[in-house]
DNA sequence: ATTCCAACCTCT
DNA sequence: AGAGGT
DNA sequence: GAAT
């Protein structure tokens, strides 16, 4: 519940912070801050800190914006007729095809008789040449669209229609039998509709929507279920299926992204390299019943080095639409009638099921437009070496980087998108044209794309990446409890490095222990202690209650050979949160500082009668080191869920939930749920669970072919 | 100009 | 509310 | 930053 509060002040806050800063050069500005403050004016008092504002890390924006319009207009123009009289420009995606305009090449036209005449004469010749997409692209293709109103004439309207028409639609002017969609216009309402048609049973073989449907199928290349809550015209009546009957589906490239302010770490494991063998294990849980033991699997390795998956952080947080399109489309990658799966992955992890079981008709039909989910795609088929732009995407995920360090969430949405568009490139992009041709990729990152390509350089990564106080903040966000606005506000306040903070900085109680613990929260845990912790904790839980069932989930669970904190799930079968959490907060915890095993408390929810997870630090007897430790109680109902969150990883979550949402569903930790009314982002009706307890089934029923979890690095 | 956006929990 | 965290 |  506050969460939607908060969730709305926090894009609304990042859509402040983006539009205050705007490129060109911005990062000296931080070089300006740092000069300014110089150590002795490192306040020390209270006060002065009070009086600080909030320095922004970047300048207001001087440099005008690039304003091209004209000069695009001018080259579309241009190019628009160009191709009309030859009409196959190699450079061009579009083609432009003259097409009438009610239904062209329609069965049955619906026919050019526009009623009224003027406006709608003037229209149709407006609109008589319209470019359509390639034909493959075209998925409104044999689709005819019935806009109301079918009168009003406002740009937005005329746009979207436009817009529709390019991918194939079929425009009726007038009310006929083959019109498949009525798309209905913002504020009206489905009773309008039916008083100006006069038609009072709504055809039930027609499709209502309202007007953001043909744009959302558009972005997702592919027809969305009309029956989706969000798609419903004010108004109508609202049928209780929600897309159970739905015929089809669409396409998204979309976005997964994720903010990791903190500096994103470079996941190494997976794939046990050779010899080392095989630690892999796999937890298996099966069915409702937790049945949460160690498995450990024989060695896997076959042929490490073909996926050396040592997929930097920046790559991985990419992932959202990997491997396009362009599949015959059907069956995904179902691949399963093939056991011995030749190219890839070793399955090899899977848990439970005998092998010989094989279970082929496991995987679901993933509709086309989730494919380009990043929790859907197979794992990691093609990838770096192959990539014909390696260079050019190693590049700009520096750039990439930088932003998604600098907070900068939109330009990071924005990179990964154009360099998830790279990548599924076949062939080199070496123009700027050539880049701008692809989608997702715009002016700017066009020219980079150029300079990149001709000087193998980028010279706006020269400053930008490694500048001193980058470095600073770099340093001070490594510090638990310090965030990009607490080390910027320390940086424009003169502090340079950890012993200033330490010697001089008002610091809260957690960014204490942070700092004094930096080094040792900075380590990466081994596999071993990771493991090593989870049986200390185990032990201390089941010698208050052998049922209760101690999980270790986070990146140890995805096979991790290295992790950066201990995750544990702490669950049991029919116990309620309640009972879990007074059993670990009130005893175990206790307990287990008395052996000296924890070391201090960082989120408790001591203060929350509903809290649901314990942070801290703990050590490993006969070490010193101190490892972040989060214990996460889990009722037995949501267990499912539950792992699938704190399985991971981060970005792998985000593209279920997104995915969820997109079916108008919602994903957290707790379960997942349909009919989840949402009003502008603020759930209105939270939904009903479908499902917790299960986690391949919560997957079956998103339509995510179930991934181990060592897949599930995205 | 606006949209793009995961969904939560805890502390100050 | 805004910062931090998973 | 890109697309609308
Ligand atoms: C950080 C983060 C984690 N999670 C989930 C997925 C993670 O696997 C799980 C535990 O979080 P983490 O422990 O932060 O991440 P991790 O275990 O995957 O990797 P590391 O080795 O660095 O510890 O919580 C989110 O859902 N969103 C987030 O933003
Ligand atoms: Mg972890």
């Amino acid at each position: 519940m506050s969460g939607m509060r908060s969730k709305a002040s926090f894009f609304r806050a990042l859509d402040d912070l983006d539009r205050s800063d705007d490129s060109q050069d911005d990062e000296d500005s931080l070089e300006h801050l740092l000069a300014r403050a110089k150590p002795a004016e490192i306040p020390n008092s209270t006060a002065a800190l009070s009086n600080t504002e909030r320095i922004t890390l970047t300048r207001a924006n001087t440099a005008p914006s690039p304003s091209y319009t004209d000069k695009e207009l001018q080259e579309a123009v241009a190019q628009d007729a160009h191709s009309r009289r030859r009409p196959q420009p190699s450079e061009s995606n579009l083609r432009t095809v003259k097409r009438s305009q009610t239904t062209g090449t329609m069965p049955s036209t619906t026919s050019g008789h526009k009623r009224g005449g003027g406006p709608a004469l003037k229209k149709r010749r407006t609109n008589s040449i319209i470019k359509l997409v390639p034909e493959e692209q075209q998925i409104f293709k044999d689709l005819v669209f019935f806009f109301f109103p079918n009168n009003d004439v406002s740009p937005s309207r005329r746009l979207r229609i436009q817009r529709a028409r390019e991918y194939g639609a079929h425009w009726a002017l007038d009310w006929t039998e083959n019109i498949t969609h009525v798309v209905v216009d913002k504020d009206l309402q489905y009773s309008d509709l039916i008083k100006h048609l006069n038609l009072e049973p709504f055809p039930d073989n027609v499709a209502l929507v309202n007007e953001t449907y043909p744009a959302e199928c558009i972005r997702f290349r592919s027809i969305l279920s009309p029956s989706q809550v969000r798609f419903r015209v004010e108004g109508s009546t609202t049928f209780g299926q929600t897309d159970a009957p739905t015929p089809a589906p669409a396409t998204v490239p979309a976005s997964a992204d994720s903010l990791p302010l903190k500096a994103p770490r470079k996941e190494k494991q997976q794939t046990p390299e050779l010899s080392q063998s095989p630690i892999r294990q796999v937890i298996h849980d099966s069915e409702p019943a937790p049945a949460p033991e160690v498995v450990s699997t024989p060695a896997v390795p076959e042929n490490s080095s073909e996926v050396t998956r040592q997929r930097d952080a920046l790559d991985e947080i990419i992932a959202e639409a990997k491997a396009t399109s362009l599949l015959p489309l059907d069956l995904i990658d179902s691949s399963d009638e093939e056991p011995g799966d030749s190219d890839s992955e070793s399955e090899s992890s899977d848990p439970v099921p005998s092998r010989s079981k094989q279970e082929p008709r496991g995987e679901p039909v993933v509709e086309t437009w989730a494919r380009n989910f990043a929790c859907i795609q197979k794992f990691d088929p093609n990838n770096k070496h192959d990539n014909p732009n390696n260079h050019t995407i190693e590049v700009l995920q520096q750039m990439l980087d930088y932003y998604t360090r600098t907070g900068d969430l939109w330009r990071t949405l924005a990179y990964r998108k154009g360099i998830n568009a790279l990548r599924r490139q076949t062939k080199k992009v070496t123009s700027k044209t050539e880049a701008r041709s692809i989608p997702g990729i715009g002016e700017r990152l066009a020219d980079k794309i150029e300079e990149i390509v001709l000087t193998d350089h980028l010279r706006r990564l020269d400053h930008t990446n490694e500048t001193e106080a980058d470095k600073i903040i770099q340093e001070f966000l490594g510090i638990y409890g310090c965030g990009l606005a607490q080390a910027s506000k320390w940086v424009a306040q003169g502090y340079r490095s950890l012993s200033d903070l330490r010697e001089r900085a008002p610091l809260t109680k957690n960014q204490r222990i942070g700092l004094e613990r930096y080094r040792d929260f900075a380590q990466r845990i081994p596999r071993k202690e990771v493991e090593a912790h989870g049986a200390v904790v185990r032990k201390a839980i089941q010698a208050v209650d052998k049922a209760m069932q101690v999980i270790i989930g986070g990146s140890y669970r995805r096979g991790a050979l290295d992790s950066g904190d201990i995750d544990l799930l702490i669950t049991k079968p029919d116990a309620t949160l309640e009972q879990i959490r007074s059993l670990i907060l009130d005893t175990v915890v206790p307990q287990l500082f008395q052996d000296g095993f924890l070391q201090v408390g960082l989120q408790t929810s001591r203060r929350n009668g509903d809290g649901s997870k314990w942070q801290g630090a703990s050590v490993i007897p006969g070490s010193t080191v101190w490892r972040r430790l989060d214990l996460l109680f889990v009722p037995g109902a949501e267990f499912g869920a539950a792992m699938v969150y704190f399985t991971g990883n981060d970005i792998f979550n985000r593209s279920m939930r997104l995915l969820a949402r997109k079916k108008g569903m919602c994903l957290n930790q707790r379960g997942l749920f349909t009919d989840v009314l949402r009003n502008a982002q603020v759930k209105v009706n939270p939904g009903r669970l479908v499902e917790g307890r299960d986690e391949r089934r919560i997957f079956a029923l998103l339509g995510v072919p179930w991934r181990p979890p060592e897949q599930r690095i995205c």
